[in-house]
RNA sequence: GGACCGUUAGCUCAGUUGGCUAGAGCGCUCGCCUCACACGCGAGAGGUCACUGGUUCAAGUCCAGUACGGUCCA
């Protein structure tokens, strides 16, 4: 029940957590208390750039983990009085998001086929066993897209209904998607601003390749996986008759082999570089030559060089200005035709065996030609090594040469490298070591960022390609279209000065088929959040942005191409502040993941413990810190909220002496106790405001948690019966701090535990407790005059060595004391005394002697138990 | 192989520029219906601060090395 006149609800008699949730997500909602005010300037605005989570699929404890750390910090910041600028973004492109399609609906995109207007989705979408059933449906690639927006605006839905239920601070009328119109025009204009400064460029290249998806992957995507191989001997010839045997773990790209490769210090081999071979069953001719990269301890320390085996072959090739020999497409199998470089009819006659193989039975065809010709020496020897492969692949990749697009960023260009790197010092970074894994990353790159991504949910690369005579499209200058024109796609918009019926047609022009990676767009998160693309206002109030939150494994790849693009587009590092936060771990502290099945939905858990619980939880892991998922941690956070609910409900159950329930008369603090604990509370808010300032939130709610337990443990013990029954200024000194340290808690406490503390100060206050100002320790300092917290210690310290009498005696802890003698060091007696009333209060003692001494020690007669 | 992080009570973790007898919570044991709270309260047991050496009046803390665990990159 709401009283009219104040707006405040009356203390409940059992107060609860159930329900906050909602309540008071609506009442935000209502009331716009998260809406972002724009008419702020640049110095008065803390902007978030939240990394948009990728909609396919749910939610796990990893997002709920990470968002929870920024929204302590944001809701912190709002009550410093900075305007908080944090919206909220959907990342719903790319491969995930596809394959979530495919197996949802059950369908199958081939781009070949025609759009289909009457298309509906399959009525059993979502029953796997009645896809299973009627099998994969192909539909056009339209047809495709429009049930991917479906399903992503499903996901988004229940993604903001989560978020909201957990509590973020978020202004959900600034929402945007990487995949709709704006975010779509915005990267194009972005890739085609890079084109025409020359930043993005098309090269013919070999690029690391998923014969799954059909796609080339870039640098960032990739990861080594260990897998079994063995090392094959074959028999080369050299002119002068003698045989070298070469090991490799790929006996079938022996037909692309182009050349083998020695170290240059290699004794064994140093006379025959600039000589050739002849490769096994081939009988290809190719040069011996020297590289550092040979390692002279691997196999027989000659290796060689294929088109290609991996990326060494690549740098090989690069280096030493090698041939191509190309055999396996992007299926992943050999070619049918047999190369025109083999010579021999026993060499195609070889080949016609491989033609049409993958890669894995091709292997064990080669091996038995090489057996057959007697050009393999003994038995493979087994090896553990490491192989490419996609992050979201299972096949290993392959390499194969296409022209993709790059976008350029240091790996090829030293200046930049440097540039980039040196951008990182712009940033601070939270905690500080994390900066090292963004400084390493630039290091080890080794190539351009490839963009262009064989896929169909994504933002189409803005590009035509005008058609020579023969129908071959000219790449070298591509048509872009006007600015005003986009976001286009050139798979169905008329490149500019064509009509359609020319598309496909020598003399005509043909679309760039391609979609750019995910990432060339999501790395423009802070140019969309903020408005680059036509509200320069808005960017000149938000950008660069003051915060970036993410989980420290993609430092490599979100956060990078995020200040890429920046540097490329603003001259300018993306963000002020960067924040790391580790991963939760399961309790064998092992990451959490969908594909380890050890996955917890977070909104069981929401609704079990209640939404301060888990952000509790959160927020205990410290910025960085890998943390166990761990769900006593959330029943500690629920206690904590609960104890916070009573606490409160006893503290403000006393009548405010002014009459004014939300009032708080600092100038009746008068006793000692009360001016300790108040001291001790202004050390508190300086401790906890400097944790906050160092984005450090996991202190603040340590110091603060402990704070408040002991207030309530000992403080609020000590000073209850003179609250009840104290003399008129005793009493109104206790009310008063318990009212002053109420406020104070709740504020310190309300970044983490927003629902209970919203809660509880509408109860006696006004207004939301997230617009209140941050507590200033120099007022509370101030209200405690001369109070030293070290007799608020002694104090807690007497009361328990009373009551360990009375438990040591198995009575209760409100059995009178008939007679008490302390004994202490003189000092700690003198602490003791201007609060010893209160201590013998709190004991149910009506007399308390001190005697001096060593150390604290008691003598103690109880009240004599009844018969 | 390179870089980074970590190792403190059975478990999860604090311990700031070196400074009193190393702390908390959980768990465990025992007790207590106490006028905010039994979803609570009180008390107790429990540690060779991974190991070795060094600096220092003084080291969990600083330095060097080792072991183990983890992450990122080759």
């Amino acid at each position: 029940m709401t009283d009219q006149t104040t707006g405040r609800t009356p203390v409940p008699d059992k107060p609860t957590l159930e329900g906050l949730e909602s309540r008071w997500d609506a009442t935000w909602e209502e009331h716009g208390t998260y809406r972002f005010d724009r008419m702020k300037t640049r110095d008065e605005v803390f902007s978030i750039d939240t990394p948009p989570p990728t909609v396919s699929g749910s939610l796990h404890m990893g997002h709920v983990f990470s968002y929870t750390h920024t929204d302590t910090v944001a809701r912190y910041q709002r009550m410093r009085g900075s305007e908080v600028f944090y919206p909220m973004g959907w990342d719903d492109n790319g491969l995930p998001t596809e394959r979530r399609v495919q197996n949802y609906y059950g369908v199958r995109c081939d781009p070949s086929l025609p759009h289909d207007p009457t298309f509906e989705a399959p009525s059993d979408a979502g029953d796997p066993k009645a896809i299973k059933k009627r099998r994969e449906i192909n539909i056009g690639r339209r047809n495709f897209v429009d049930l991917c927006h479906r399903l992503t605006a499903e996901d988004e839905k229940a993604f903001e209904a989560l978020w909201r239920h957990l509590g973020l601070s978020v202004d959900w009328s600034q929402t945007y998607a990487t995949i709709d119109e704006r975010s779509q025009r915005l990267a194009q204009r972005a890739f085609l601003g890079n084109l025409a400064r020359g930043e993005a460029y098309q090269m013919e290249a070999p690029s690391l390749w998923d014969v799954t998806f059909r796609t080339a992957v870039a640098q960032a995507e990739l990861e080594d996986r260990d897998r079994p191989g063995a090392y094959h001997r074959l028999v080369f010839h050299a002119a002068d008759g003698s045989d070298v045997q070469i090991a490799t773990t790929r006996p079938e790209l022996l037909v692309s082999c182009v050349a083998v490769v020695a170290h240059p210090d290699d004794e064994r081999y140093k006379p025959m570089f600039g000589h050739s071979v002849t490769t096994p069953v081939f009988g290809v001719e190719v040069p011996v030559l020297a590289h550092e990269l040979a390692d002279p301890e691997k196999g027989t320390g000659i290796a060689m060089i294929c088109t290609f085996g991996d990326t060494t072959d690549v740098t090989w090739w690069r280096e030493l200005n090698l041939p191509v020999r190309a055999v396996i497409d992007r299926s992943g199998r050999f070619a049918a035709e047999a190369p025109t470089y083999i010579g021999t009819e026993a060499g195609l006659a070889a080949y016609q065996r491989l033609a049409g193989k993958t890669v894995f039975s091709a292997q064990e065809e080669m091996v038995s030609i090489l057996g057959e010709t007697g050009e393999v020496v003994g038995e493979p020897e087994p090896i553990t090594h490491p192989v490419k492969f996609f992050e979201k692949g299972d096949k290993p990749l392959e390499i194969v040469t296409s022209r993709q697009w790059y976008i350029t960023n240091g790996g090829r260009n030293p200046d930049l490298q440097e540039a980039l790197i040196a951008r990182g010092d712009e940033m601070t970074w939270h905690p500080p070591y994390m900066q090292a894994r963004y400084t390493n990353w630039i290091e080890g790159l080794n190539g351009d960022w490839l963009i262009s991504r064989q896929r169909f949910f994504g933002v189409p690369l803005p590009l035509w390609y005008a058609l020579d005579d023969t129908g071959e499209p000219i790449y070298d200058h591509p048509i872009t279209p006007e600015p005003a024109d986009l976001p286009v796609d050139p798979s169905s918009d008329t490149a500019p000065g064509y009509s359609e019926n020319q598309r496909g047609v020598p003399g005509g022009f043909m679309g760039d088929p391609d979609v750019m990676d995910t990432w060339a767009t999501s790395s423009l998160s802070p140019q969309i959040a903020c408005g680059w693309d036509g509200d320069d206002d808005l960017f000149s109030r938000t950008y660069p942005m003051d915060m970036r939150p993410q989980a420290h494994d993609i430092i490599r790849t979100w956060l990078f191409s995020t200040a890429v693009r920046s540097h490329l587009e603003e001259d300018a590092a993306p963000w002020r502040h960067c924040a790391l936060s580790g991963w939760v771990l399961d309790p064998d502290r092992k990451k959490m993941s969908k594909s380890k099945g050890n996955v917890v939905t977070p909104m069981g858990l929401l609704e079990q413990y209640g939404s301060d619980a888990v952000r509790y939880w959160a927020a205990s892991g410290r910025p960085g810190t890998d943390t166990a998922f761990d769900d006593g941690k959330m029943k500690i956070g629920r206690r904590l909220a609960i104890k916070l609910l009573n606490a409160s409900r006893f503290v403000l159950g006393f009548d405010s002496d002014s009459g004014q329930t939300d009032s708080i008369d600092s100038s009746a603090v008068t006793s000692p106790l009360d001016r300790a604990m108040l001291a001790g509370l202004a050390d508190l808010v300086a401790e906890t405001t400097a944790a906050y300032e160092g984005f450090d939130y996991a202190r603040s709610l340590e110091r603060t948690e402990t704070f408040f337990w002991s207030f309530t443990d000992d403080y609020v013990e000590l000073v209850k019966s003179r609250a009840y029954e104290g003399d008129k200024a005793g009493a109104a000194s206790a009310r008063a701090s318990l009212r002053m340290a109420l406020s104070t808690m709740l504020r310190l406490f309300a970044p983490v535990l927003p629902f209970v503390t919203e809660e509880v100060w509408s109860w006696w206050q006004e207004g939301s407790i997230h617009r209140q100002a941050w507590p200033d320790a120099d007022e509370i300092r101030a209200a405690a005059g001369d109070g030293d917290p070290a007799l608020a210690e002694v104090a807690a310290a007497a009361l328990a060595e009373l009551r360990r009498h009375k438990t040591n005696a198995k009575r209760s802890l409100v059995t009178p004391v008939v007679a008490a003698t302390i004994t202490d060091t003189p000092d700690r007696l003198n602490l003791l005394r201007p609060v010893l009333a209160d201590v013998a209060a709190a004991a149910r003692a009506e007399h308390i002697n001190l005697s001096e001494g060593e150390a604290l020690s008691s003598q103690v007669e109880l009240e004599a138990a009844p018969e």
